[in-house]
DNA sequence: TTCCACACTGCGGATAACCACAATTGAAGA
DNA sequence: TCTTCAATTGTGGTTATCCGCAGTGTGGAA
C-alpha cells in the first residue's frame, strides 16, 4: 500500500468555478487532497479505471449534466463512489441517483463539515469494498495460470470427487487426476483441496 | 412453498382513509393482495416478525410519522421491504430513508402503475434475500446441532488441518478426532472435508 | 528441427482418511 | 438407580491421497 492510496482524495466535477475553488480549499483543510474539473466532459476525458478516490459530482452543469455523466461512468465500470451536489431538491432525482448506486446526494446550501464527513465515508467504505476486490482479483489471477484441464480437474474436486470418480468422468487415468490435482494445488498456493475451496468460497462461480 | 408466500401482499400504512381505500382497489386490480392500517401504531402493535410482503408506509401522519415507525420496525428487525409515500419532496428525507434500507420512495402525485410495480419489484427482490437467508438459516440450524466439541473439531478440519494436528492441538487421540470429525459431516449432511467447506463457504466464520 | 508446455500413464510406497467392532467414564435426567 | 448422551480410546483393515521415478505423445514457438 503506497501513501498515495491512504491519503483521501476527491475529484470536484463542476462548472462554477467559485464553488471548485470553495470546495479545494474546504477539502485543504480537512486534509482531503483534490483536483476539481470545470465539466463533466472534461472529467470524463480524463477519466482512468485505476483512479482512486471519490467523486464529488454537481447536477446543474452548462453541458453534460452530473446525472449525465454518473451514467457514463457507470457504463464505463468505475468504482469510485460518488456524492452528488445540487441546488435544487428534486425527491425523484435523489432517489434515482441513489437506487443507481451514488453514495450521496446532498442539497445545497449543505453544512461543509458534512460534505467532508460524507467523502471520508465514502472513501472508508470505498476501501473495505476495494479491499475484498483486490483479494478476488488476486486469486482470479491464479486461477488464469491454470491449464484447462487444470481448471476441470479442479472444478470437480471442489465439489468433493474421488480421484477415482474424476478419473472416470473424463475418461483419464487416476495418475493424471492426480499429477492435475497436485499442479492445481501448487499453482494456487494451497495445500489441500479444503484450503482451495476456502480461498475460492467467498465468490465462487 | 405454501401458495400465500407465493402471493403478492402489502401492508397499507395511512391514517387518510381516502388513500387506503384507492390503494387497496389499485392492489386489488393488479392481483396483490393487501391490508390497510390507519396509524403506524396499529401496524406496530399488530406487527410479527414473520410476517411476509412488503410495507408501504406514508410520511406524513398525524401521531407517529413513517419515519418514525421506519425507524421502530429497524429496532425490531423487520425484514420486510418498506416503500414510503410523501405528498412534499425533502430531498434529506428521502436520502435518509433510502441509505437506512428503504426499498423506494414515492412523491404524490405519482402513478398508480409505477406504485404497483415498485411494490412487486420490492416483493421480488425480497423473496431472492429471504431465500438465502432461508438457506442460511437452515445451515445455521444444523451447526446448531452439534456439540462443542464437534464445533472445535470442525474448525481444525476446515482450515485443512490433518486428524493428527488436530489431535494435538486438543489433546486427544487421533480415533476421537475421527469419531468427531465423522459425527461434523453426518450432522451436516455432508460426506467430505470439501462439501462441508462449500455448504459453510458463503457465510463463514 | 529443436525445445518446451501440456496432457497423459504406470508402478510402488508412504501417509491420511474412513469405518466396523468394542469399550470406559462422567454428567445430566427420569 | 437406571438411562442417555457426550467424550473418550483402542485394534485392525480398507480406501484415498500424495509423491517420486520414469516414460510417451503432440502441437506450437524459436
Amino acid at each position: 500500500m503506497s501513501p498515495s492510496l491512504a491519503t483521501p482524495f476527491a475529484h470536484i466535477v463542476d462548472d462554477d468555478e467559485a464553488i471548485r475553488d470553495a470546495l479545494s480549499w474546504l477539502f485543504r483543510t480537512r486534509k482531503v487532497e483534490s483536483r476539481a474539473w470545470p465539466s463533466a466532459e472534461d472529467f470524463l476525458a480524463a477519466w482512468q479505471p485505476d483512479w482512486r478516490g471519490c467523486i464529488v459530482l454537481d447536477i446543474r452543469m452548462r453541458e453534460m449534466s452530473g446525472l449525465e455523466c454518473f451514467d457514463a461512468l457507470l457504463e464505463r465500470g468505475n468504482t469510485l463512489p460518488v456524492i452528488f451536489l445540487t441546488g435544487h431538491g428534486d425527491v425523484p432525482m435523489a432517489v434515482g441517483a441513489l437506487k443507481k448506486g451514488a453514495f450521496d446526494f446532498l442539497e445545497k446550501p449543505f453544512d461543509d463539515n458534512a460534505l467532508v464527513d460524507v467523502v471520508i465515508r465514502a472513501l472508508e467504505s470505498n476501501a473495505r469494498r476495494q479491499a475484498n476486490q483486490e483479494t478476488q482479483a488476486n486469486v482470479a489471477g491464479l486461477l488464469a495460470q491454470l491449464t484447462p484441464r487444470e481448471q476441470e480437474v479442479m472444478q470437480l474436486v471442489l465439489v468433493g470427487k474421488f480421484n477415482k470418480v474424476i478419473a472416470d468422468e473424463l475418461n483419464i487415468s487416476m495418475r493424471t487426476v492426480e499429477v492435475h490435482r497436485s499442479r492445481v494445488f501448487e499453482k494456487m498456493g494451497v495445500r489441500s483441496a479444503v484450503e482451495l475451496a476456502q480461498l475460492l468460497a467467498p465468490g465462487r462461480d
